[in-house]
DNA sequence: TAGATTGTTAATCGATTAACAATC
DNA sequence: TAGATTGTTAATCGATTAACAATC
């Protein structure tokens, strides 16, 4: 979008950045060089440099990065300040800990809504939201326009719902399912949360040190 | 290990494969060529056969893959069949979800403790274990020798429990917390579900479609 | 056998690293 | 000014894709 297209491995990297960068803040330290970025998180400092130049010369020579300005560069890259509204599809066990536990609102995103399907949730309430009935869903949408659904339910479920909320107009996933929703919808955002392929991963890891 | 180093990005894609053979089984699909496999997981046809030539050949000319003999083969490269045993460390939601939510037996892993500071949830009962306190977390690791430890606990407290469990004996660290392990400690494995890390990629991608 | 599909080598593409002139 | 460090180009490295002979 800004200049080329950017690859995938940058875009992985922003959000470590701008993590590091806030806790840079809150040691007080206000500039950094690259070379320093380097050996504090493990990136090259070439690779910082050619990261960040994707973007903009956020530098200035002989001095390095200013820390908050950095940060707030990479923050605007990644769009954190027009945040989109998100709603949560399945509020069992997995479902109320992200609802609890994210900080939506730092991250990009503005939680307006909670829908599950076992009657004896409906109801409750979870982070200042009832918990909605998902046969309300439709209505829901219709008047709130969410553009995101984060999926916490069964892979059983998840294929028919997924439909539905793109007929309703989602325009991105947050998936903790088992579904792999991207190969079926080609336009659709799809971020996927895999506990499952991360803890096979760390078996081979284990495995193959 | 088997012969070569295996890249990062082949072993990633292990599990995404091992999942999708497990569901081709479900549909009782016995053989699979790799030109199907891709067409069905959007990976190339090249790829695919480069990936599972990694480690031997399990396919045959003219006929392609046996599914049940790929997902076994898979399954042992990840080293599902001789567990690991593990512990989680906090739980708050976030722990008990994953306690709850993740079937560590098909997964590579033996969940055996539950650890936690407050004291309010010690002794509750999760998956048929007591929640123990995390002071007596010493004692436990000398008698069970946990290898991995599941971190679901707030950053602020993530490096201390981190040293000290390593101290313990801990090898690996699956990591929930936003403390990154990797950096400060050479020789351990983690693997980290960094939630905030993912949703401001989803933030990024749905600004720059 | 003929057709299909693997295993594997070679070609291409992309990402990372190195180097260095520009400049604060 | 001298030293430091960026921005950026060029070189290297690695991963993906294409091609095809081997073979079931």
């Amino acid at each position: 979008m800004s200049k080329e297209k950017i690859s995938n491995s940058v875009i992985r990297r922003l959000p470590r950045y701008y993590r590091f960068l806030d806790e840079l803040i809150s040691k007080d330290i206000l500039r950094i060089s690259s070379g320093e970025l380097s050996k504090r998180m493990g990136f090259t400092a070439s690779q910082i440099r050619q990261d960040f130049n994707c973007f903009g010369e956020f530098g200035q020579q002989g001095y390095g990065y200013n820390v908050q300005v950095l940060k707030n560069e990479i923050g605007k890259i990644l769009g954190l300040e027009n945040p989109h509204s998100a709603i949560i599809i399945g509020v069992g066990n997995l479902g109320r800990a992200v609802a609890q536990h994210i900080s939506f609102d730092s991250l990009g995103f503005n939680l307006i809504g909670l829908f599950e399907k076992k009657e004896a949730l409906i109801g409750q309430i979870v982070k200042n939201m009832p918990i909605r009935s998902i046969d309300t869903i439709d209505e829901f949408c219709r008047e709130n326009h969410p553009e995101v659904a984060v999926l916490c339910i069964p892979k059983e479920y998840a294929e028919k719902i997924c439909n539905q909320l793109i007929k309703l107009g989602i325009k991105g996933f947050w998936n903790f399912s088992h579904y792999d929703i991207a190969i079926s919808h080609e336009n659709i955002i799809v971020e996927n949360m895999h506990f499952g392929d991360s803890l096979m991963t760390l078996s081979y890891k284990l495995n193959n040190k």
